[in-house]
RNA sequence: GCGGGUGUAGCCAAGUGGUUAAGGCUCCGGAUUGUGGUUCCGGUAUUCGUGGGUUCAAUUCCCAUCACUCGCCCCA
């Protein structure tokens, strides 16, 4: 077993001796340990993975999920956190850097696993082992949850992270890429972001991106010396991405390149495809762009791709992105199916949402006699009401203001209020107060939200 | 994997080669032994991420290291 000191609090004794070098330190501070057992070390974060503190924002983005995907017919999944490590190197493609450098591989007796890099792969297995493609399609599922990629963290990106994800399986009409589309849409819309544009295009068939790939890399051929490393190197692996580029754009914007960029290399039946998915979206008026160069970095993509952005959230800009991969189910093992979907990041959304105004309780009981504050606060908990009491023995007056703080109402018991059988309740926002009968007071309608 | 920035309290922060390291917020206590959110007073850093070097003297200058952060890459 191997400890790993990331963090020089880890080690408090080394202060005790200055001067001395740290390995001594150490020494005396493990010995300490060892012996009398009270050091209580801190011990990091680890690197990319953060504590969530607002958890009622995130409950808030789950609850919506859940509200909108049951709508248009969703049910939740939840599949493990690892699986076998070539359900993602034949799933995602093993010409990607999530697979080639990203993913957390760990070896158990003899059996290679991953903790998932992404939700696809896992939910297509699922689908595959449960016979799911013997119901009815189309098959209709999203989930959530965290997914682990081993990169350098910045702004939007983390090693641990969380996805909310739908996926449409059963249905090769493009009806089903507009479903899913304005299913993200929908859903951005019901947590407040109505004016996110959607990126869209169409990568064709298996065929029509060979024509295309071919294509590029003829046109690129003379200028391939020129190219920058990261192009020289996708030239060869992964031609589309070559679109992508942000440093060559000068090479890009010759005519002759541009001219196989911007043509459309789609067969007609891909085309026509595209055109219907994009007249639904029309329908609905669902605010799109086409997007030329945009391509998924997952292998799995056919037809439809898109992305949903925004501006503010630096350069990690997609809060979800998707499309169309009607190969990836037969490629697992499965009978072929076709199938749609998308994933958002649900920190990046997390961070385009205002936060949450502090939550306030009902009522914060005061009294001098803890364990009648007590019997009421639960008494009124019972009743549906949140509700807290002092617990540490504070005065009146600091329960008061810790009250105001903390509740819509205070409720106070004092020894006038005991022995008349009442309870003063003061609204703590007009600062109103009125006496009520304990027996026989309302409770949801005195503190009424 | 490559490049830039930053590290002073729970948070935000000022600061200087030299006796006790500003201030604000939060928190805790008091003024106020039954009436708060306003105000006033008090309290919380044996030390400036860590280690080393230069110096009579380092939070300040130098080196290393660690952490965080931003960008490239990649992606949600």
């Amino acid at each position: 077993m191997s400890i790993y000191l990331n963090n020089s609090k880890i080690f408090p004794m080394q202060r005790l001796f200055p001067g001395k070098p740290a390995g001594l330190a150490i020494t005396i501070n493990l010995l300490f340990y060892v012996f009398h057992g009270i050091i209580n070390f801190m011990i990091s974060i680890v690197k990319g993975t953060k504590d969530i503190l607002d958890a009622e924002q995130w409950q808030r983005i789950e609850q919506k999920a859940l509200e909108i995907f049951s709508k248009y017919g969703y049910r939740e999944i939840r599949t493990p956190v690892f699986e076998y490590t070539e359900l993602f190197s034949r799933g995602v493609g093993d010409t990607t850097d999530i697979v080639n450098k990203e993913m957390y591989t760990f070896e158990i007796n003899k059996h290679s696993l991953t903790l998932r890099p992404e939700g696809t792969a896992g939910v297509v297995r699922s689908y595959i082992e449960n016979g799911m493609s013997r119901l009815s399609p189309p098959v209709k599922l999203w989930y959530k949850g965290p997914m682990f990629r081993y990169e350098r963290p910045q702004a939007g990106r983390q090693r641990q992270f969380h996805q909310v994800g739908a996926e449409l399986f059963g249905v090769k009409e493009a009806a089903a890429d507009a479903e899913v589309i304005l299913l993200a849409v929908n859903y951005l819309k019901s947590l407040g972001l109505n004016d996110l544009e959607v990126e869209l295009n169409s990568l064709g068939c298996p065929d029509c991106r060979e024509n295309y790939k071919k294509a590029i890399k003829t046109v690129l051929k003379q200028e391939l010396k020129n190219l920058c490393a990261d192009c020289q190197s996708r030239y060869e692996k992964n031609p589309l991405r070559l679109l992508d580029c942000k440093v060559d754009g000068a090479i890009f914007a010759k005519a002759e390149i541009q001219k196989v960029i911007q043509s459309d290399f789609i067969c007609g039946e891909c085309a026509a495809h595209f055109s219907e998915v994009k007249s639904y979206l029309d329908g609905f008026a669902v605010k799109y762009r086409r997007n030329k160069q945009l391509v998924r970095g997952l292998d799995y993509y056919n037809r439809t791709v898109f992305e949903i952005k925004s501006d503010s959230l630096g350069s990690q800009n997609a809060v979800c992105g998707g499309g169309r991969y009607d190969g990836l189910v037969g490629n697992l093992g499965g009978a072929d199916a076709p199938a749609v979907g998308w994933a958002m990041g649900m920190e990046r959304l997390n961070s385009l949402l205002a936060p949450l105004e502090p939550i306030k309780s009902d009522a914060y009981v005061i009294s001098n006699s803890a364990a009648d504050a007590f019997r009421l606060a639960e008494e009124l908990r019972i009743q549906g009401l949140s509700v807290e009491i002092d617990l540490s023995g504070k005065k009146f007056t600091k329960q008061l203001e810790k009250a105001s703080k903390a509740a819509n109402f205070a409720l106070i018991i004092g020894e006038d209020e005991m022995k008349a059988g009442t309870v003063s309740v003061k609204n703590l926002c007009t600062g109103v107060q009125t006496a009520v009968k304990r027996k026989d007071a309302r409770w949801q309608i005195l503190l009424k939200k």
